[in-house]
DNA sequence: AAGCAGCATTTTATCGATAGAATAGGTCCC
DNA sequence: GGGACCTATTCTATCGATAAAATGCTGCTT
């Protein structure tokens, strides 16, 4: 018999809940209440509070002292903050990664892209194909505490992706640019690629912020 | 009747916690056993449980599924990977604090330096002030999600510290480090800076690293 | 002396219950 | 008509109890 991924219901409630947050079936802001979450996911009290303490720990969440707690509110002025963020933060981590990168980086690098390119946005896949591809890109840099903080704001971002839900990116072809943003590393063009890296970035932002606004 | 900060046991709880984790009161790898901490503290199950899963998004404290939770580990290892995590990540932080700092920032980075100054290592104000005096120097940093990261590894950085506890450090004037990195902020020599700041990261490194081995 | 089966003791994870705080209505007075 | 006030209901925070799992012993066997 096998065991389907049972390792505690705090854990359970706990990626359900993140889940839930960051493809935005969760609107921002909304009252998260322990008892209609237990209910919803077959738990007590304990294990959903714990998850929501966690969860408030990583900022996906909000405890409110006396009055339990909410989704983290998603405003364009954080928005913002976090696209800045990001772009300074990964600034160091690929150069870092572009400096250690070696020859299985480089390969699985060329393989997330291609994986990508044959996908269609849309496509139910392409968000995964697409954070593996900026994973793999920043995959070489030796700090994980690193990785995983540019992981961490690479997640808050895709809520926003999906809580504006732009129904395309106009004028613009994203497939290419990562095509830009791989060849340039894997030339090892340290500044070209930070450079595209964050007009990457940039670009993406313009969309959202304009999507967010207008909701 | 005066309020003495009663915002929750589980908030009080995990703030005793995090600070004997942080000074090293409650040794690396140690079982954390809710019974215990919730007699010790005066509390259930309930809110030290939160709490401990607070600690350990936070990265203090490890949950092991189905065997409860234990003090974060601390290896020389994870020390090296966390020294080098802070070098690059406070570069771009003190880049940006350098280059968005106004007066303000000046005065106060001026003013923790001078009541660091003061102080004698041993002092009981010493680690705050120091931990001060660092935080005004990225204070002018826009991003205030990379400062909070920064503080986040630099906490962790104070735990090393407190295992550690190096009687001194031999053939070192840390003061005049100190001195020099302010001057040179103020100075606005971005490049220098940011060498200055690394170099001290690195010398406390190199004494930690020995006294940790030596224990 | 190493290994191991089985029993006793701890500990974890989780539930259900409950006191007290917060919220949402409804009512009455100016 | 707009508050101020009171009340019923809803939630939160927290406790105590408990089943299941893990750990630690003990003594027997080879």
């Amino acid at each position: 018999m096998q065991e389907i991924s049972d390792d505690g219901l705090t854990l359970q409630v706990h990626r359900r809940l993140r889940a839930d947050l960051l493809n935005g079936r969760i609107a921002p802001g909304s009252k998260l209440k322990v008892q209609a979450i237990g209910a919803a996911y077959g738990a007590g009290a304990s294990p959903v509070r714990e998850a929501l303490s966690s969860l408030a720990a990583e900022g996906l969440v909000q405890r409110i002292e006396g009055r339990g707690f909410r989704a983290a509110p998603a405003t364009v002025g954080e928005f913002d903050e976090l696209v800045r963020a990001r772009c300074w933060l990964e600034e160091v981590v690929l150069r870092e990664s572009l400096s250690a990168g070696d020859a299985a980086w480089e390969e699985a690098l060329v393989v997330a892209q291609w994986r990508l390119r044959r996908l269609d946005r849309g496509d139910a896949a392409w968000e995964a194909a697409h954070a593996a591809f900026h994973r793999a890109l920043l995959a070489a840099c030796p700090s994980s505490t690193l990785r995983d903080m540019a992981e961490t704001l690479r997640e808050r971002a895709e809520r926003y992706r999906a809580l504006a839900r732009p129904a395309a990116y106009p004028g613009r072809d994203v497939g290419a640019e990562h095509h830009a943003i791989a060849e340039t590393a894997l030339a090892r063009h340290v500044p070209r690629a930070i450079m595209l890296l964050k007009e990457h970035y940039e670009r993406t932002a313009d969309f959202l912020r304009t999507a967010l606004a207008a909701r």
